[in-house]
DNA sequence: CAAACGTGGAA
DNA sequence: TTTCCAAGTTT
């Protein structure tokens, strides 16, 4: 009598719900059952949470809500302390358009998010992702939110066949089917949390699966082969140097970089250009200013998105007085920390100079 | 549309 | 150690 096809039935979102309700999780951007999200908490938490893994964003999120607790906070903040509350985090111009998109919604509409898919979609920093999840969780709007969650669990529900990033017209659509008139915003979070939790991309717990029955992947034991996505071809070795420079009044020579491209609008000490030919023997050629120039041994390895980078660390001593080269400055290393200082430009400094002294514990409101 | 764009943690 | 990747957006 039963005949396995049934399982072709459509996904349930009141069983998701009913799932959601039991085992969600308690995340410092998420409002507790009953209360009313707070959009720019929510925003905040989807720009971060771009690429980035909850645990990578939890300590950012609380340490840079407190430090800008609205969005008018946000909006007036010098952009170089922006770009430092978020050094570590990476993608750099998520900050770049956080802090951009902060100033519209303060000057255009007077601080308060716009409500729709359509009209988030606008602000810069916001994409298809983010704009449907803030309208939906901030907002109550009948939004499907697709992430890398959602497209998992939609490819593994629907076999869907279609590599990545080509099926995501698809699967938008599907998921657009499934949000309930009732509680969109809980809908996208649950699908996600589904995703995180249940629906893994290896070893994915299908027994505790609130829609196990209705995934055409499971039934046929090929979960774990959906989704299916194209390779990236991936980047070749990048050499450079990097040179630190200790002046005897215990500074360090920084820069900023330009505003785009890779790391923009971030610190670091000088470096050379990054060529998978460059030469570290011939370093000191590229060095900022005249100096007695230490080649360290070792070098410091670190790998982007699309390329791994080898850097030499060149290190110099110099007296006190002397200047700082155009567009450069010196910033007292015991206050390295208020430098908008990317993890690779961290280790290139701790390479040369030990750890650096720590921020100083953020004062307690309540002690 | 393919490529650029960070980082750190897990298997 | 290698591989994959985690709540994507912009150009």
């Amino acid at each position: 009598m039963l005949t396995p096809a049934l399982s072709a039935t459509k996904p349930r979102a009141d069983d998701l719900l009913a799932w959601y309700d039991r085992h969600r999780r308690d995340l410092p951007w998420r409002a507790k059952p009953g209360e009313a999200a707070d959009p720019y908490r929510v925003w905040l938490s989807e720009i971060m949470l771009q690429q980035t893994t909850v645990v990578a964003v939890r300590p950012f999120y609380l340490k840079f809500l407190d430090r800008f607790p609205t969005v008018h906070v946000l909006a007036q903040a010098q952009e170089e302390v922006v770009m430092q509350a978020w050094a570590g985090l990476g993608y750099y111009s998520r900050a770049r358009n956080l802090h951009a998109c902060a100033k519209v919604v303060v000057a255009r509409y007077s601080g308060v998010f716009p409500s729709t898919e359509e009209e988030l979609l606008k602000l810069p920093g916001i994409g298809a992702y983010t704009a449907a999840a803030v309208a939906a969780i901030a907002f109550n709007e009948h939004a499907a939110a697709v992430d890398g969650n959602v497209e998992r669990v939609m490819s593994r529900i629907f076999t869907i066949d279609e590599p990545l990033p080509k099926a995501k017209v698809q699967i938008k659509t599907l998921t657009e089917e499934l949000v309930p008139t009732d509680r969109p915003g809980d809908f996208a979070q649950a699908l996600m949390d589904l995703g995180a939790t249940i629906c893994s991309p290896k070893r994915p717990a299908c027994a505790l699966c609130p829609w196990m029955s209705p995934c055409q992947a499971r039934e046929q034991g090929l979960q774990e082969t959906f989704p299916k996505k194209q390779k990236k071809a991936e980047g070749q070795l990048r050499r450079g140097a990097a040179f630190v420079v200790l002046r005897a009044d215990d500074t360090i020579l920084l820069r900023t970089r330009p505003p785009k491209g890779l790391l923009g609008s971030m610190a670091e000490p000088p470096t050379s250009d990054w060529d998978p030919a460059y030469e570290p023997s011939r370093a000191v050629l590229d060095a900022p200013l005249e100096a007695r120039w230490q080649r360290l041994p070792g070098v410091v390895r670190h790998v982007f998105t699309h390329f791994p980078l080898e850097m030499t660390i060149l290190f110099a001593k110099v007296p006190k007085g002397t200047p700082a080269p155009d567009d450069m400055r010196w910033t007292p290393r015991l206050r390295l920390y208020e430098e908008a200082l990317p993890g690779v430009m961290k280790k290139a400094l701790v390479h040369a100079l030990g750890d650096l002294p720590p921020e100083p514990a953020a004062k307690a409101e309540n002690a």
